[in-house]
DNA sequence: TGTACATCAGTGAACGCGCGTTCACTGATGTAC
DNA sequence: TGTACATCAGTGAACGCGCGTTCACTGATGTAC
């Protein structure tokens, strides 16, 4: 059947939204197309009509959840800060609930066995880098260590919610969060 | 054919060798049972006369990587002390060889997603925070200052190898590591 | 010590399954006259 | 305005493939007599 733009749009918005929120859970290997598809209400037929693979789907899936997750970040800095964006980041609430939270803890991996979707991630990183040297405190620091301070801080936020995730213990879990919160925030 | 009991010996230890590798390079799923038992030169069917399933395999696999890296780190310790560690494992050596590298930074995401091999995932992360503990610089802290700071390098150091490795660009993903070694080191 | 038999780690064909992808077909909407 | 046709996003059966796992069979080594 034919159906108006409007809706066919839509209909590619939500693939991507369920695609964004399977693979974070999951990820890329362990969705199925059809997985996806269902679970925005459809057959897996058509999905060709929206994308050439599922390794265009990843890659397009990874540009959507980035440009999603930095507005985030910007509104959350602007209306909390930092030092309540590093508590939401190092949370267990982030860790229990991968499909709504850091593209970058949930698909590193994956990433980078996917060439098309190194792009895209490369790009978020860059993004998310900038944003945290801007953010963090100790303003008066020159710019070079205030880059090196960014990275450090993303690589220990990317390691710590990592981890906890890997962890089958959550008492040693939440005690990496916490012991990253803390020393990140002096 | 009936072989000797060395041989067998042998046999079983170099499937997990060469799935510790291909594990690390590929993740579980990317390595089939196939591929482990062409690389030690047998075919595919007496994989079940050494282990009950692909995910018993995987379990052993990862106790057995985690106390043959444990004793790497204590001897590299012992020999060259904890900066030179750090230097090696925030490489681009490390970042280019995943397949004879940390299996933190390796399987964390796998390993969250396989029962089986969660408790010697915990137990290893458990052993290098002990052994991080001791060996980092500035031995007037606390004890739990001490053990915050562990947790802290660990994250880091996970994080900025995984993603130096996920990134499309060198030049960025050594920028990573290197603010990484830096600050750790202080 | 020599012979007959049991053992068991191999081989490789076969299985059932789920995957990504293709394709003939359907039928409501948009377009031409 | 009403009718005939083109469009194209759906449906769902089918494909080829690689996977984990099973199994009947093989044959050199170890054991019993």
């Amino acid at each position: 059947m034919r159906y108006p733009p409007e809706e066919t749009a839509a209909k590619h918005r939500r693939i991507l939204e369920e695609a964004g929120r399977l693979f974070r859970e999951r990820g890329f290997a362990g969705v199925s197309v059809g997985e996806i598809m269902k679970a925005t209400g459809l057959t897996h037929g058509p999905f060709y009509n929206h994308f050439a693979s599922k390794e265009a789907l990843m890659a397009e899936a990874l540009s959507d959840l980035s440009s999603r997750t930095q507005a985030d970040f910007d509104r959350i800095l602007a209306e909390q800060g930092i030092a309540a964006y590093l508590d939401l980041y190092l949370s267990r609430r982030h860790v229990d609930s991968a499909g709504a939270g850091c593209l970058m803890t949930a698909l590193a991996a994956d990433s980078a066995k996917e060439p098309a979707t190194r792009g895209p991630f490369t790009a978020h990183v860059k993004g998310v880098i900038d944003r945290l040297m801007r953010a963090l405190p100790g303003k008066r620091r020159a710019e070079a260590d205030a880059r090196a301070a960014a990275m450090l801080a993303l690589a220990a936020m990317v390691g710590a919610v990592t981890l906890a995730r890997a962890v089958d213990d959550p008492v040693l879990g939440d005690e990496i969060l916490a012991a990253t919160r803390q020393q990140l925030l002096d």
